[in-house]
RNA sequence: GCCGGGGUGGCGAAAUCGGUAGACGCAAGGGACUUAAAAUCCCUUGGGGAGCAAUCCCCGUGCAGGUUCGAGUCCUGCCCUCGGCACCA
């Protein structure tokens, strides 16, 4: 018996992690790679907590794709970040009274010795935060971009606004209306002038440029559906005084029925349509409004309110006057910030006009009970369109009010333009000087970047003035066109925009001149696989496809689309929900790595459940991969030991083949959970065939590599191999020995099993037949009846139908 | 309320094209080894029933229907659960 050392993976990963760093095997040559492979995913964001097991079950299911395609030969870019600014951040110092500049160095330090000790094949060279000012610089000089370009732009809206904190809060700090930080104070909303990209002028080509896109249907699904196309038409509503009321509908065909309007409260002609008679009334409900925050707003089956004001518009169709109310379920954000109520056959507008008493007509004869909402139907009471079809009258009504000048057929999208505007500290300032004379003038590249002042008392106080705009020293700057005395915009960017070009700039961190370098971004990107979170479906991708779309107008760089292969991974649930600081449910993967060692972690992250589901942390199991890998590394030993020579006896020749065909399938498509189960199967059948070969050891050991990479190295060096095994090539399988062997056929009478017989690969059904007939149990069910039907699939099933 | 996932043994799961439901692993029970324990190895393990036995029969993938020779998989309606959300006209 061969003497096989003990496996202890603390010495063996401390070991390889140090000689990968010490051979640079993880830096590929970013001038020139023969077959580069930009390998991205999501960065993550350095919280005091440390990296918790959802990052780490992440990151590993991305850098197995990344070492998967290093095995095949290409040149694997993989590097890591940090997205360090944001309010998370803020808050935090807030509470433990330590400024931000201070401890997200901690954290990151933290967060980046963490990802060395799970064995990440991270390039380091290429590290970046996006609070170091070399990186933000170019954030501020994007804006810039965006801002030469008209498409960023100034706007008044709404936010919510804690009167004790004398700040802005985001929604997620307001919970039931009231501040997260102090639970007896109500969240108002505030109207302020914010920044705010044109999105939404490039929402037709992020909705059709998802259909050329390689990512999961549920992820385009989830764009398309924010993205929220609508075809209608624009229709007026005059007053009798002559002001035109302009609302939006995808249902022209229903206008018959449209009994009164509703404004949003905030709809800028309300005053002038307010009766006096009823201004007390209104002006109370307004006020109203605006007391609730802006979460207490959205969501849900809520009471219906509103306010009538007193006066009247004339549908457009039927002549008649017809009142106009203001209610808060119609929000000035969409569309015109209007809309007609057609009680009969809108779900909203019907509980609004049975709440405040208001006429319901029917247009649509649908055979089902108001409010019916299905176009389906025929019309009625719509005089010359009568007994039109839904779709049919659509076109014809917005003809006929488009001749009298109150239709126009229009297309509208429930995004928004994206506010970038956040009224705090911890992020890069706008690069913006207002000027009395020349207004906003964007600071000039060469004064880039505009640096965060380190101030102490980045402490919003009840000056109700942004934290930055008590620093005079900071806050009043020369007029960059004129050389008056301006002032510095005061409120930073969101880190969505941090976030929605970081992908650009790794390959290019050691240039401080240019935000990337443009040899570099056509020799990398776009970027060739991109797996991260599906909480971020939304948002991230879709800001990063716009920053993207527009930088190439803008000739900074070459393609349209930043990532045209995505895979979103699922979440990890712990205690029924995902992990967060503010649930209490987050568990740190440091003590498991302790106990068990990185590669076990790895793939005990991984075998938990489907990659691309996610699913519940639990601590039993993880002796099962230990156990696995403690057996591979004992018949990897026993095969170091041996003289290679002979054969593969076939029974494991044919598993071997049949494991590569599996496992690199399964690896490829990010189905790492079974890729798991068919190594350990193959392992198995090794044991069970008594067969520590090393033609049959040396293809598990390159399979294994990317999951368990530092044992991987380990057995690999044992094997008698003097260079890393992420030189090797992935295992090849023969199609016909994965193939070869005899398969189980099953004999169905009725479509219920009653028998088995084996048969060699690909027989003929006839033959099939003649030895199932054999079978005494299938023939005692058949029973000398007539068969009627004979189903046959290959290799598979045989099913006699009597 | 809307959008997107998911629901399969005691547990995590597998079944890739509509074709043997439960691979792989955990846990549990039994056995071997040991003075003993740990570790390791071997066997059993969805539920119910028949048989001395090899073995055989019935039921079973959230619920109720449907399509099909055949449904975990497809269709209709519902329930539960996770994630996201801006009552989107």
């Amino acid at each position: 018996m061969t003497q096989v050392p003990s496996y202890d993976p603390a010495v063996v990963e401390a070991r390889w992690q140090e000689r990968w760093a010490r051979a640079r095997t993880n830096e590929p040559d970013l001038d020139q790679p023969r077959r580069p492979f930009y390998n991205l995913m999501m960065f993550p964001y350095p919280s005091a907590e440390g990296l918790h097991v959802g990052n780490m079950f992440a990151f590993t299911g991305a850098d197995i794709y990344g070492r998967f395609k290093r095995l095949h030969g290409y040149d694997v870019f993989e590097p890591i970040g940090y997205d360090a600014f944001g309010i998370h951040s803020e808050n935090y110092a807030l509470s433990v009274g330590t400024h931000p500049a201070k401890l997200i160095p901690q954290n990151i330090a933290t967060f980046r010795r963490q990802l060395k000790r799970f064995g990440g094949m991270f390039d380091w060279r290429h590290e970046l935060s996006t609070t170091d000012p070399r990186y933000y610089k170019w954030t501020q000089w994007i804006f810039l971009q965006l801002f030469k370009a008209g498409i960023a732009f100034r706007k008044k809206a709404a936010v919510n606004w804690c009167p004790k904190d004398m700040s802005v809060v985001a929604n997620e700090q307001v919970i039931n209306g009231y501040c997260e930080r102090h639970p007896d104070t109500k969240v108002e909303q505030r109207f302020l002038e914010q920044w705010f990209f044109r999105i939404t002028q490039y929402a037709e080509r992020l909705l059709k440029n998802l259909d050329r896109l390689d990512w999961s249907d549920s992820t385009r699904t989830l764009q398309r559906n924010w993205i929220g196309r609508s075809e209608g038409a624009e229709l007026i509503f005059e007053t009798p005084a002559g002001a035109k009321i302009p609302v939006f509908t995808t249902r022209p065909d229903t206008v018959f029925g449209a009994t009164y309007l509703v404004l949003a409260p905030e709809h800028p002609l309300v005053d002038q349509l307010t009766a006096d008679e009823q201004r007390r009334q209104v002006n109370g409900y307004r006020r109203e409004v605006q007391g609730k925050d802006l979460v207490s707003r959205r969501v849900g089956d809520r009471t219906k309110t509103g306010v009538f004001l007193g006066s009247y518009a004339r549908n457009p169709a039927t002549g008649e006057a017809i009142p106009i109310w203001i209610a808060d379920y119609v929000l000035m954000e969409y569309g015109t910030g209007a809309i007609m109520a057609v009680p009969a056959h809108d779900k909203r507008d019907f509980e609004f006009a049975t709440q405040f008493k208001l006429p319901i007509r029917e247009v649509v004869r649908t055979g089902e009970p108001l409010p019916s909402v299905t176009e389906d139907g025929a019309l009625m009471n719509s005089g010359e369109f009568d007994g039109l079809s839904c779709r049919e009258a659509q076109r014809r009504i917005v003809a006929w009010l488009q001749a009298k000048g109150l239709a126009t057929p229009q297309v509208q999208y429930r995004l928004h333009d994206w506010c970038i505007s956040r009224q705090r500290y911890w992020g890069p300032p706008i690069p913006i000087i207002y000027c009395d004379r020349c207004g906003p003038v964007g600071v000039p590249a060469q004064d880039l970047p505009v640096l965060l002042p380190l101030i102490e008392d980045f402490r919003p106080d009840a000056s109700g003035v942004s934290p930055l705009a008590r620093h005079k020293e900071w806050y009043y700057a020369k007029c960059p066109q004129c050389g008056a005395q301006g002032r510095r915009e005061t409120d930073v960017s969101d880190t969505f925009l941090d976030s929605a070009w970081y992908f650009l700039r790794y390959p290019s961190t050691e240039f401080d001149d240019r935000p990337w370098d443009p040899k570099r971004t056509t020799t990398w990107l776009p970027v060739t696989s991109y797996i991260g979170g599906n909480e971020h479906a939304v948002l991230h991708l879709l800001y990063s496809r716009f920053v993207t779309m527009v930088l190439q107008e803008l000739g900074h760089v070459p393609f349209d689309e930043p990532f045209p292969k995505l895979r979103a991974h699922g979440l990890i649930i712990k205690d029924g929900a995902k992990m967060s600081k503010s649930r209490g449910n987050v568990v740190i993967p440091d003590s498991y790595i302790q106990q068990w060692g990185a590669d076990t972690f790895r793939m005990y992250l991984m075998f938990l459940g489907p990659f691309q589901e996610g699913g519940d942390f639990r601590e039993t199991g993880i002796i099962g991969i230990r156990r696995f890998l403690e057996k591979v590394w004992t018949t990897a030993h026993e095969a170091a030991h041996l003289t290679p020579g002979s054969a593969l006896p076939p029974e494991v020749a044919r598993k071997l083949h049949q494991t590569i065909k599996k496992v690199t399938a399964d690896t490829e498509s990010l189905d790492y959970n079974t890729a798991i189960a068919a190594m350990m199967e193959y392992e198995n059948a090794l044991r069970d065939a008594g067969c520590a070969m090393r033609d049959a050891v040396e293809p598990l050991v390159i399979m294994l590599a990317p999951y368990a990479p530092h044992l991987a190295e380990e057995l690999w060096a044992a094997l008698g191999h003097d260079r890393s095994i992420f030189h090797a090539s992935w295992p090849s399988y023969d199609a016909t020995l994965a193939a070869a062997g005899d398969v189980e056929v099953v004999v169905q009478v009725n479509g219920k099993v009653r028998g088995r017989v084996t048969v060699s690969r690909g027989a003929s059904e006839a033959e099939v037949v003649e030895r199932a007939m054999q079978d005494e149990s299938v023939r005692k069910f058949v029973d000398g009846k007539p068969v009627r039907k004979t189903i046959y699939v290959q290799d598979r099933l045989l099913n006699f139908v009597l």
